[in-house]
DNA sequence: ATGGTCGAAAGTCGA
């Protein structure tokens, strides 16, 4: 059975209606993990999402910022949402899907702008959110999937200029290795990057204040579908979608969609 | 060094 995963940073999700209706037109999907819907649950647009063949939903929204959920055509339970830095913020959930798999769905902290947890007290949150969800993953002992906006792009190919990209937020040495380092407490398995290896370009994100996002292409890869070694077979195909940045209003994030054989 | 553009919200902040 084909299962397709999709991952999106949809920036509010109650403006995304058109591009959410485009999208599960454009390709075959079964669940959508959505990371900033910016909204409370009451004012979730769950009609939409019922409309568009997802009427399974568990959303873990909060008020103007963050937010996270999971939008299925078939019955998905919750199983539990981490809060890895003790705020409150909505930036995980996980459900187990039909197949028994766990999906976790994450909204890393982007970590303000300047690379210094001195100056920058945003930055010094993503590196303790980073450490306390390692230490989360060392102990998840069930095969799982990994979704997410992880506002890391942690190759050099992953970036439009590495060497320019060095001392900006989501590129820094120290976020890279706060990935790797995630990803290695799980051996969780970089799936995009099995499908397009580096030296291949691979981009999720494009600046809204580019004159041209498409001309210039200084995009980064921030989003990431991840898996547990024991499922990396199942896994099918990644596909990247980026025309969607070209779509009416879109998001600064374009959707990356996973099959697995599950 | 700065500003460019979004969304949500309210006359600004976070991204």
């Amino acid at each position: 059975m084909a299962l397709r995963i999709a991952t999106l940073n949809v920036n509010g999700v109650r403006v995304r209606a058109p591009l959410l209706e485009r999208l599960v037109a454009s390709r075959p999907i079964d669940i959508l993990c959505l990371q900033e819907t910016k909204c409370a649950n009451a004012e979730f647009p769950a009609n939409l999402f019922r409309r568009l063949g997802f009427p399974h939903l568990v959303v873990h929204g909060q008020r103007m910022h963050h937010g996270v959920a999971i939008a299925s055509r078939t019955p998905i339970e919750e199983v539990g949402r981490e809060d890895w830095q003790a705020n409150g913020e909505a930036r995980h959930l996980a459900v187990r899907l039909p197949s028994g798999v766990v999906l976790h769905n994450v909204y890393v902290p982007a970590g303000g702008d300047v690379p210094d947890p001195m100056l920058n007290p945003k930055f010094g949150q993503k590196l303790d959110f980073l450490a306390r969800m390692t230490d989360w993953s060392a102990r998840q002992t069930e095969p799982a999937i990994l979704v997410g906006d992880l506002n890391i792009a942690p190759l050099p190919e992953d970036v439009w200029d590495h060497e320019a990209l060095l001392e900006v937020v989501s590129h820094t040495p120290v976020e890279v290795d706060a990935l790797e380092t995630l990803r290695a407490s799980h051996g969780w398995v970089d799936l995009a990057r099995r499908f397009v290896p580096a030296p291949q370009r691979l981009y999720t994100w494009w600046s809204y204040r580019a004159r041209d996002w498409a001309a210039s292409d200084r995009g980064r890869r921030l989003d990431h579908v991840w898996c547990s070694p024991a499922l990396a077979a199942t896994a099918l195909g990644v596909e990247t979608l980026r025309e969607a940045r070209g779509w009416e209003r879109p998001s600064d994030h374009v959707p990356v969609i996973a099959t697995f054989d599950l």
